[in-house]
DNA sequence: ACGATATTTAGCAATTAGGCTAAATATTGG
DNA sequence: CCAATATTTAGCCTAATTGCTAAATATCGT
């Protein structure tokens, strides 16, 4: 599982990685959570993300487990709430897979 | 299900059309058939896109229905095949989405 | 130490997604 | 019309996703 030293990760690897953050922004809720995360800042306590939605706050929570491993959030704990960050770097990846498609005039 | 006439969605239809994009993106397969098309000139027969994988062709009929649903593809038929050509304009939506969060210097 | 607050983890049920095989459909060439 | 070719549709099965509730964990204030 470990590169071979060297900051570009080799096909293999990015395939995975396309593959959580495409996956993450499939669910509405998601897009939703990073839209709001974005809006209001950049970070905001699970709570206060959990309050945006009708739905129980467990599930909030996976939402953000998902987010988090696509690499599009962080966390930081600070005292008993959590704070989510948005990681809007990580949205390149996107930007960079659709740039295939404009890069071709075809 | 009809529109009030007129060229620009309005935000009902809107979150649903993002819905049906990024689910199509999400699958790998998926993103590599819209890839394939888009380096081979932008159209290919079902058969042709079929061949590029291991799975059954249905597996890829269905793909491409996803696809198509969310309007990234499009078809014709010619003779006994059918032909799917890319609607590269469709990924215009996911620029749009992504351009929010650069909007933002926050 | 205790109760309140903030949040996650565990585990269950319903739904959706994605693969397969077999059968159906449409078009072409003889 | 018949056989071959190209492709989709139907239906089945398994695995993953997403929602829920109940229980666990961590931190804070007293």
């Amino acid at each position: 599982m470990e590169r071979t030293r060297g900051s570009k990760p080799q096909r293999e690897a990015r395939v995975d990685v396309y593959e959580a953050v495409f996956t993450a922004l499939a669910h509405p809720t998601r897009r939703r959570i990073l839209m709001t995360l974005n809006f209001e800042g950049g970070s905001m306590t699970a709570g206060e993300i959990a309050s945006i939605f009708e739905h129980a706050w467990p599930t909030t929570t996976r939402h953000l487990r998902v987010l988090e491993a696509a690499g599009l959030l962080h966390h930081r704990r600070e005292g008993r709430t959590r704070v989510y960050q948005i990681e809007r770097r990580r949205l390149d990846l996107v930007h960079e897979w659709l740039a295939w498609f404009t890069k071709t005039p075809a």
